[in-house]
DNA sequence: GCCGATTTAGTAAGCGCTTACCGGTAAGCG
DNA sequence: CGCTTACCGGTAAGCGCTTACTAAATCGGC
């Protein structure tokens, strides 16, 4: 819309033709390894392609062959305040959208990434644009509601993170009951604490929402006792975290054995709250995250966590994404498997020495 | 390229201007606020758009009125070695992504991610293939020979990241010089240290380049002597940091009294294998980083280093492709302020309590 | 050496939009 | 009430490619 333009002429394709004195169609086959042309004639072409620095224009082939090669990734964004640490808390979906990247690229696929603020106007409006700039698209969180995703999906298929799956869309997450299940048994059967609280994460989230289920579910089985409710209720950052625990000894509660929070972002804002307070982690309280992000092993002490196989989800992600361009429906949710990362703030015993250059350490690149 | 291809037949604006009983015009004309129509039409326009959940088809648009509103981000991809830690190494450029997301999003632009593997045959032909894709091109690192940006630049202008500035393109980097010198001015005035290292990055990188040779003027200018040369020779990443020292330590070598790393990276690997050795950082051998990506913090001792607007950065290079974008050539080289953030590993004081999980907690949002 | 079977290359018809251009209708005015 | 001036809206011409469809050229085989 702005009044942006390109000036200079660019080469098209039938600069490239006439210089190479053959016929566009001869240009367009040579490029794409369609036909059989000649060598002389892919000779021709490719030397006046070289001489003209011609590049073909993305937005002719693909209105022409119905086939733009994008796919689109929506997240949304936090407000317009910068947080220090808000890199941290775009992580997760960073290292998601990098396995999308990487499985597009080997389908010839690229990844236009685009993120809309927490109070946009006009957010159906937003992403329908996004939409209709590539072949699929993939949601972060929970931004379009059933009806408004069922809309769309008409145009584009539609691919889901953290929602739930319709018949319109498929849904990719992990399999939070299994980690739960583990983690909870690891606390109550191997710890033997019989009093645990769940502090939540979004209260509309799907994942939260079965997170808490099993929490509730296994903790009862096992015999502990649990706390939950209005008063444990977070929004899975790390600021969230820490008000509820604040919150709640400024009210002098009695804080539970062990605190497993819907994910590794409002442990650390739990963790933070009771340091404040003087409380020992996990001497007195222990706690658990979800996700297993990149900084979990470098807290203090080392977060006790489910990993989430999280750049697989990005990949796995694309591939449905994928399928879904081609074929008709498949099925509407896939469940990738999740591990227990046993550190140390559930009470464990300390690994080996240098636990945090140790593991900083592996990383390679440029 | 692949076999995809959507079957199902999505409305075009034809079937909106027939269904709306106007002529296709006055569809497009409702759609973009262009002219005035009349409130009956785009009353009509405006129900059929919704009744077929009509999304205007962006390669349409774009080849039509010869703007994608997408910019094209290119960055180098690692091998196809998972390491553990690798999202680590590629938080700088997320975050920098990010800050281009966020500029892009301001001008209604998208932004189109796309990586190319280290060891690729032809980078050439991928890059130019994306940037068909798009209006404007960044490239991360160095990718491109001068000539090659050169003919791209013909065809999209173009802003590197670690680059050079050239005639065709533009380079947005931060101002090596004065974070390198007023870190060297820490080390040598405020700490007397008399014999500093300069553990390289990588050795085609400009700002690389730029920082060791501050370092040099800067620390002979101060009347320190300095160590340098194939031996301190590492690559930006942690494992080779790493490598450099225990090569040094495994010589007999004896350690110089502060080791100035090339980035935070490379830092955290110098500091895991002195610790390796049970060299104690600061005590022994102060370690300094060079970028500020947010774990430094966490790291033990926290890390002292230059931090680099990272953000501002992408924010940067967006608003600097933009306004070429639509207006001819302007300057070829922005700089960017720097700042020293001093911390423990320098030999500074420790600061109080809860420094780990005080930096952790500042985050906010979802 | 002529005719059908293969290749190879050119012509032209879109793909779904934007927009210049122009005709028609309504409003303004003497 | 007729004519000028706006104002809307429709028609149609591309934007730069891909790809049927078709024509030309090449090649065997008798």
């Amino acid at each position: 819309m702005a009044g942006v333009r390109r000036a200079k002429a660019i080469p098209t394709i039938y600069d490239v033709a006439s210089r190479a004195g053959v016929s566009i169609a001869s240009v367009s086959r040579v490029l794409n390894g369609q036909g059989s042309p000649k060598a002389e004639t892919r000779k021709r072409v490719l030397r006046a392609v070289r001489a003209l620095s011609f590049v073909p224009d993305g937005a002719a082939r693909a209105l022409s062959s119905n086939l733009k090669e994008v796919v689109a990734v929506v997240f949304r964004r936090g407000g317009e305040v910068a947080f220090e640490d808000e890199e941290e808390n775009l992580l997760f979906m960073d290292v998601i959208n990098r396995g999308i990247e990487v499985a597009a690229q080997r389908r010839g696929f690229d990844v236009l990434i685009s993120s809309v603020g927490v109070q946009e106007e006009n957010v159906v409006a937003r992403i329908a644009a996004i939409a209709g700039k590539a072949d699929g698209l993939i949601l972060h969180d929970q931004m379009l509601s059933k009806i408004e995703i069922a809309r769309l999906a008409d145009v584009v298929p539609i691919v889901t993170l953290a929602g739930n799956p319709s018949s319109a869309s498929i849904n990719v997450r992990c399999d939070n009951g299994s980690g739960m299940r583990a983690l909870i048994h690891h606390l109550v059967t191997d710890h033997g604490y019989r009093n645990l609280a769940y502090l939540s994460g979004g209260a509309d989230s799907p994942d939260n929402l079965a997170r808490a289920r099993v929490f509730e579910t296994e903790a009862v089985a096992g015999g502990a006792q649990i706390q939950v409710g209005p008063a444990w209720q977070g929004d899975y950052s790390a600021v969230g975290g820490a008000n509820v625990i604040a919150a709640l000894l400024n009210r002098g509660r009695e804080l539970p054995r062990a605190i497993v929070c819907a994910n590794d972002q409002a442990a650390m804002g739990a963790m933070y709250a009771l340091a404040r307070r003087g409380i020992k982690v996990p001497e007195e309280v222990a706690v658990t995250g979800f996700d297993d992000v990149p900084v979990a092993r470098h807290l203090h002490p080392p977060l006790t966590t489910v990993r989430q196989p999280i750049k697989e989800l990005g990949l796995t992600a694309f591939e449905v994404l994928y399928a879904r361009m081609g074929t008709a429906r498949g099925q509407h949710e896939v469940v990738l498997p999740v591990q227990l990362i046993i550190r140390e703030s559930c009470g464990c015993a300390h690994s080996p020495a240098l636990p945090q250059a140790s593991a900083s350490v592996a990383g390679g690149g440029t």
